[in-house]
DNA sequence: CGGGATCCTTTAGGATACTG
DNA sequence: CAGTATCCTAAAGGATCCCG
């Protein structure tokens, strides 16, 4: 082996990725944290509770029937909180639960510092691309 | 407003996220780093280098074509570095990069604690279910 | 206003065969 | 062995209409 320590976590005597691979509750709730929408939803929602279509107005680009699967799978999993006046017009809000708040955080974190390395990925895409038309 | 300090990340005065969602790079970086098949890879490496076949072994139910996919989208991110040999037969070995190794570490601080979370999520779950059910 | 239902398009992903 | 190319299916996602 190399003296590089190797980057392992361990979860029960197993290497976690390998519980990940197959343990399918903890891959779906991971999707719906890092998805395309989930990500966003738990970003813009770190701010403060909102409205669904104050919502659908801060994550930019979301359609209805995105934006409304993607806050019930969030839901679900506990990470969102839904409040809904059964008035006309109804009025629904979303807010984080403690641990959706948690997940924002750590999500933001990971999005921060690679917005910070962003110049070197950058640097790279351009090596890798002066390469492929060197041949 | 209310006494809950909120998330918030600043970058340059704006809301992270705002930059997030418009900011394309960084976008299709993170989904390099956060899709299916993209995550696993990263955290294979964590533990050292692979060769083509023996990552597709360790990365379960990946196909050829997505492992390549994959594996390319990262090298040109700059998370993976590729070494060839122009032997036959080929042979090419999968390593981390320094960025790369730093990704799988924070990519992997934030699955653990999803799976320690976990329990959390399919309580939630339960939760939710029966509640739709009495509706 | 907050969705549900429906239909349609686009993308992700897989199987297989082939090549240096 | 390490891919590429091709073709196909499944799933994500979007537009629209509708209702309470």
């Amino acid at each position: 082996m190399d003296e590089q320590a190797t980057i392992q976590g361990e979860e029960h005597g197993r290497l976690i990725y390998d519980v990940f691979a197959r343990n399918c509750p903890s891959r779906e709730t991971w999707g719906h944290l890092t998805g395309r929408w989930g990500t966003l939803a738990l970003l813009a929602l770190g701010e403060g509770s909102y409205r669904f279509n104050a919502l659908r107005r801060k994550v930019d680009g979301v359609s209805e029937k995105m934006l409304a699967q993607t806050l019930q799978a969030l839901e679900r999993d506990g990470m969102i909180h839904r409040e809904a006046q059964h008035t006309i017009p109804p009025r629904v809000e979303y807010s984080l639960t403690p641990l959706g708040r948690e997940a924002a955080r750590r999500l933001l974190g990971l999005i921060e510092w690679l917005e910070e390395e962003m110049p070197r990925v950058v640097e790279a895409r351009g090596r890798y691309d002066q390469a492929k038309n060197d041949a």
